[in-house]
DNA sequence: ATGAAAGCGCTAACAT
DNA sequence: ATGTTAGCGCTTTCAT
């Protein structure tokens, strides 16, 4: 396997018959090598498919032309901010290079600090955090957190306006005429979950109609619990025309315990969801669900990174992108208006 | 931004009134040091936030406990390769780190080559190539390669069942009477499309059916080839019942070109697809097709890479995964039996 | 124009 | 048990 050794300047330098050091002023363009040598130094190189070790060049220079992602694992919102980053590192010369804490253990809280710091000063010149779990680090280097589960802080921060898609969310069944609506909340240490929440409350109360606590479920994101919250819901005295699931996944095994119940949906319940991820246009009826721009999240994420990197200016720091309902076939006017 | 400089192991060593070396000894649990100054040691490590930097260590060891993943992109086959390597990662002390050429010269046949020799020998201790563009690759740690454009090669390689693939696809629709079945082929240059198209070719041949070539387009996987290929074909005097498309992007223009046209799918034109994308469940018609176990390709990659890691066995270094029909709406059996 | 030497943060002999 | 030293591959003064 490894027939091959690693090529080193050295070596490089002992072919050309020259120095490391004028091997090094070829590979960085510095001013001091004369024509004949520089091409015979490129000649080498090619020749012995050198290529310089990003460890010792990042241990020694301050800027590594490398942009770190740090991501907790590879789940379907990491991997659409990636998509994200990958659009707006195009052409400007900066690599990417993503980091998991996968294999490690994931469910420390804290991940972020600990691969931050091992990673900035060294080997990135910026990072970006997704979800990170605290956003207290410090890093030598600028740094900037995607929908950090503690909301805003010190450090720069792209977020979505979950606040205006909750309230967006519950309008929307207000406008079909809903009145009873139900909420299936988040987790409840998430500030995205916690502004989701607060955009129910605030949509009702706008409309005028008092929080009814006993419509308010926790689901945690959870499928599973959220199915629980839904059959708690539909064995009301006064059960809700429509329910508003904090997330995707909660929104449809609600649909899936109000089917299995013999209701259909939407005639007999409402269900909008949140994030919009693909299975929910996959299932029948498709789920109405308030859509996060995670893609642009990412994008937005490195534009602001790369702009603190390059020139240093605060700027905006903290960026939050517009939520969108998408409306499919899991709402509509309740049975009986009143 | 950098308020907080990235604090090494002289700080931490001189804050606790020991070496360097004493340090280093406590961090990799080593011999030699007292119970006493290991506390200290470790007290004043928590106290600093200290993180030991993956390149100072890299470049010093042999081993990093990192594997690399190198992509050309984030597009959805390499993601979907990334869920299959952390799934695979987890727990086993290893971390995962992915570069993406991406922001630079990507369309440079050979981005892989460049990428691998700057990480091999240092920062990685293996690494999974995704879809390279070559497999004469060298490197001073073991690699794995993801279905290569060139094929198999002497570098362990870990690809789908596209021969069968093909001829899996094939052989339905001859199951449902076509006899007269086109082909819009892929990338001639890259091996997979070639060896579904002799999937195509061997089906016929064994239900006895002669290969008409006027039935064979070629769409190089871009859905507007394949649309003016799925025209010439529809424009055919004698034009076939079924259309065998190399992937689902061209699947999925051939199924729109034939319904602008006024046929009805799959009543007067069957469609098969290849790769089973999200979007091919999307639409109405679902679209029929094979499917490549992608997630699956990125766990046994990793796991074929970690085995040369640790024991240096070779085993078995070529894997084929078995492809898999997936029946939707988009095939049926031809109007006219004959 | 070229090279010798120091040092980035760390580990591993090898003293003491 | 602890410290001293050399060196991983590279860049950058500073001599020559």
């Amino acid at each position: 396997m490894d027939a091959h050794r690693r090529v080193t300047i050295r070596e490089v330098a002992e072919a050309a018959g020259v120095s490391v050091a004028t091997v090094s002023k070829v590979l960085n363009d510095r001013y001091g090598v004369s024509g004949a040598t520089t091409e015979k130094v490129r000649a080498v190189i090619e020749e012995l498919g050198y290529e310089s070790s990003l460890v010792a060049r990042s241990l020694r220079n301050t800027k590594t032309n490398v942009i770190g992602v740090l991501v907790a694992d590879f789940e379907p919102f990491s991997l659409e901010v990636l998509k994200g980053a990958a659009d707006a590192i195009r052409g400007t010369g900066y690599e990417l290079v993503v980091y998991s804490a996968a294999g490690q253990a994931v469910e420390h809280v804290g991940w972020e600090r600990r691969h931050l710091t091992r990673v900035s000063g060294t080997l990135v010149d910026g990072a970006v955090l997704v979800t990170p779990t605290m956003t207290d680090v410090t890093a030598s280097v600028p740094i900037v957190a995607i929908d950090p589960h503690t909301g805003r802080s010190h450090i720069p921060t792209i977020d979505s306006d979950n606040l205006r898609g909750g309230h967006r969310a519950v309008e929307h069944l207000l406008e079909l005429g809903h009145r009873r609506i139900a909420m299936i909340t988040g987790r409840p240490d998430l500030e995205s979950a916690r502004a989701r929440e607060r955009g129910y409350r605030d949509a009702l109360e706008a409309a005028g109609i008092p929080v009814d606590e006993s419509l308010i479920e926790q689901g945690d994101f959870i499928p599973a619990t959220a199915a629980g919250a839904t059959r708690r819901l539909l064995a009301l005295p006064k059960p809700p025309s429509a329910i508003f699931a904090a997330n995707d996944a909660m929104g449809l095994a609600a649909i899936e315990v109000a089917t299995k119940q013999g209701l259909h949906v939407p005639e007999d319940l409402s269900v909008v969801g949140f994030d919009n991820v693909p299975d929910s246009a996959m299932t029948a009826p498709g789920l109405t669900t308030v859509e996060q721009p995670i893609r642009e999240m990412g994008r937005r994420a490195l534009e602001l990174l790369l702009q603190q990197i390059q020139h240093d200016v605060p700027r905006d720091p903290h960026v939050t992108l517009a939520t969108r309902l998408v409306v499919r076939g899991s709402t509509a006017p309740p049975r009986q208006e009143r």
